[in-house]
RNA sequence: GCCGACGUAGCUCAAUUGGCAGAGCAGCGGUUUUGUAAACCGCAGGUUAUGGGUUCGAGUCCCUUCGUCGGCUCCA
């Protein structure tokens, strides 16, 4: 695009693109489908979808001719018209025209004031305005909207439409289900394309594809979201779990713990999960008492705490626990590794005095800085401020709480985002957000204030007056689940792992029988010096090693042929498709050793 | 859990309107002793996820159960 033009036909922007595309696919909808009643159609990061009710119902294969009537559509050049009327006056139009949802939303809004249903805001109509609502006509096609759109169906640029699907109408299990359109448009038809390469790039990243390929874990139908690691998912997860425990155990003042799987039902009855979270708990029957399978540390933690008396001498106390945790997901939610019924954390729960948090907090907020550095993540904190329809305690501890976290992030320097009413019933938060190779959002690390839990379980230090205080307790985890964090990194690594958590670091490639002896001393010398080797002694040709070594994504490939059995040597090639040459072993075993880190000065592990 | 789609060899996928279940890779046996992304020949591999039904005949049509995927809801 040339200077000029952009000056004077200024592009409409992607949302009101993506919303009027929205409506151009209920119209091609109504048109294919009559009867069909329309819920809401928003657009959204890369997206727009539309739920809507179709008489009789679609699948994948009518896309193509949806998308066909949209084409028809658009090269018709609708001009959006808007259209004010009366609330009463739209609710008789779309009573008479049989839209259902849509004399819900108007109805609503009329008694209410307002759309919106719980922290979920249906577009539909301007909550400020609640005299009126706008209509926006294209052709035929007439939808409460509250715009702005762009100036006729032509203008919706370059889509497709991706993907079908349920949803609730305004997202209550109890309503009726409809089905969803999903569809992309943009600019132009190279960032359409693009984006659907965009897409395709993802898929081959995804990590439960590569996971299968690259040997790391598997799923069996008889223990449904509950992954078996196997041998080298087991290396990648267990050097994750050392690193953590070295980071803060060794370096950190964590103690670390292993905590009971199965508590009696008064455990839970106390800590209040029996109220809050029992539909995701495993319970059995044992005697004729109830147990249940802990979803969380927090509860057994607070049994070690009260086990002793405390002084505020002992305090913080920060106790670590990567137990195995079990949470009775719903079937439909399992997905891969990330939506698991069993999973482990770098779960800690921090005991400390009121005047510590702050520095707690800070201490916290650098250690995420330093792991999530570690592994080059993106990541955005976000502050989850009080819900004022459900908390625990008052104003006063919240507004302090807050305050302390809020510090923390300021003194850190660290941007943030404020989620007003986000917190947890017990206290505020904040929580780490990793954007993932799909361009995903994913929960790991979470910092958590909690005066709750102390009270239930009437936790006290003494004080240097001798009275009795009440520890405020933290809750928090880096990687949050390592089952989640672990899918994460084979995402954004595509499975080419750093060498410090390859599960293979080098492979070592004899050419001919003859070079076997050499090559099982240089597998020895790299073993005794602390790598993961292995040695290919197939009788196949390097070619053939080499490719497989590649798909395997294994650091270095080590080939001993004639040369390197003389010189004592391995020609080193890398995953990245670099021939280092022939490299005498104890240099290669220099340059391994300066692969991990905290052996180099950039070092975390110190 | 709900809506929708899917389930064929270890993996990736074929199989015409309902008419003999097939290929590549992997595996196994042989031949080849190989220099930076797939050597050659052969063999074996299946109650088509599961249980039932329709039919002369079912991988294909209908129902059940289980699982997976995309969403909704919920969340590490």
């Amino acid at each position: 695009m040339t200077k000029e033009q952009s000056m004077t036909e200024p592009q409409p922007d992607l949302t009101t693109m993506r919303h009027s595309a929205a409506h151009v696919m209920a119209a091609a909808v109504e048109h294919l489908f009559p009867g069909t009643k329309l819920g809401v159609g928003p657009a959204i990061e890369n997206r727009f979808y539309y739920d809507m009710d179709i008489p009789g119902g679609i699948t994948r294969e009518d896309l193509p001719r949806i998308e066909e009537e949209m084409r028809r559509i658009a090269a018709e050049q609708h001009i959006f018209e808007r259209e004010e009327v009366t609330i009463d006056g739209a609710l008789e139009r779309f009573r008479a025209a049989g839209q259902d949802f849509k004399v819900e939303l108007l109805t609503d809004l009329r008694e209410r004031g307002t759309t919106r249903v719980g922290s979920h805001e249906d577009v539909d109509v301007d909550p400020a305005n609640v005299t009126s609502a706008s209509l926006y006509r294209t052709g035929d096609f007439v939808d409460l909207c509250r715009g702005p759109h762009v100036k006729h169906s032509g203008e919706i640029g370059a889509f497709k439409l991706l993907e079908i699907s349920g949803a609730y109408w305004r997202g209550d299990q109890r309503r009726p289900q409809l089905q969803r359109i999903y569809g992309t448009t943009w600019h132009s038809q190279e960032e359409l394309d693009h984006y659907l390469w965009q897409i395709e790039e993802a898929e081959k990243r995804d990590h439960r594809k590569l996971g299968r390929e690259l040997g790391l874990f598997m799923f069996h139908p008889y223990a449904p979201g509950e992954a078996f690691w196997l041998p080298k998912g087991t290396v990648l997860y267990q050097t994750l779990s050392d690193y953590m425990r070295r980071l803060l155990v060794h370096d950190g003042g964590y103690v670390e713990v292993r905590s009971p799987l199965l508590f009696n039902r008064a455990l839970w009855e106390t800590s209040g999960h029996w109220d809050k979270f029992r539909d995701n708990m495993f319970v059995l029957d044992v005697e004729d008492q109830q147990m249940g399978l802990k979803p969380m540390n927090c509860p057994g933690h607070m049994l070690v705490y009260g086990s002793e008396l405390r002084s505020y001498r002992d305090l913080p106390l920060r106790i670590h626990d990567q137990s195995v945790l079990h949470r009775n997901e719903e079937s439909g939610n399992l997905s891969g590794l990330t939506r698991v019924r069993q999973f482990c954390q770098d779960d800690a729960h921090l005991f400390v005095r009121p005047d510590q948090i702050e520095s707690e907090i800070s201490d916290l907020l650098r250690l995420v800085k330093q792991v999530y550095a570690l592994f080059g993540l993106e990541y955005q904190m976000e502050l989850s401020t009080r819900n004022p329809e459900s908390y625990l305690g008052d104003l006063e501890t919240w507004e302090r709480a807050e305050n302390n976290l809020r510090d923390a992030l300021i003194s850190n320097d660290i941007p943030y985002l404020v989620k007003e009413g986000d917190a947890a019933f017990y206290g505020p938060k904040i929580d780490i957000h990793v954007t993932d190779a799909l361009g995903r959002e994913w929960q790991c690390a979470t910092i958590q204030l909690d005066y709750q839990l102390p009270e239930r379980f009437d936790l006290t230090y003494v004080g240097d007056d001798q009275q009795r205080y009440r520890p405020v307790v933290i809750h928090r985890a880096i990687f949050g689940s390592f089952e989640r964090f672990i899918a994460m990194l084979v995402e954004h690594y595509a499975g080419a792992f750093p060498f410090w958590i390859a599960p293979v670091q080098a492979v070592v490639l004899p050419i001919a029988d003859r070079h076997t002896e050499h090559a099982q001393g240089v597998v020895h010398n790299l073993r005794d010096a602390g790598f993961r080797v292995e040695l290919d002694v197939r009788r196949e040709n390097l070619n053939h090693k080499i490719r497989d070594a590649q798909l395997q994504k294994i650091p270095y490939m080590l080939v001993i042929g004639d040369r390197e059995a003389e010189s004592g040597a391995a020609a080193v090639r890398t995953r990245a498709g670099e021939n280092l040459g022939a490299i005498a072993v104890a240099d290669v075993i220099q340059r391994f050793r300066s692969e991990i880190p905290g052996q180099t000065s950039e070092g975390s592990l110190q």
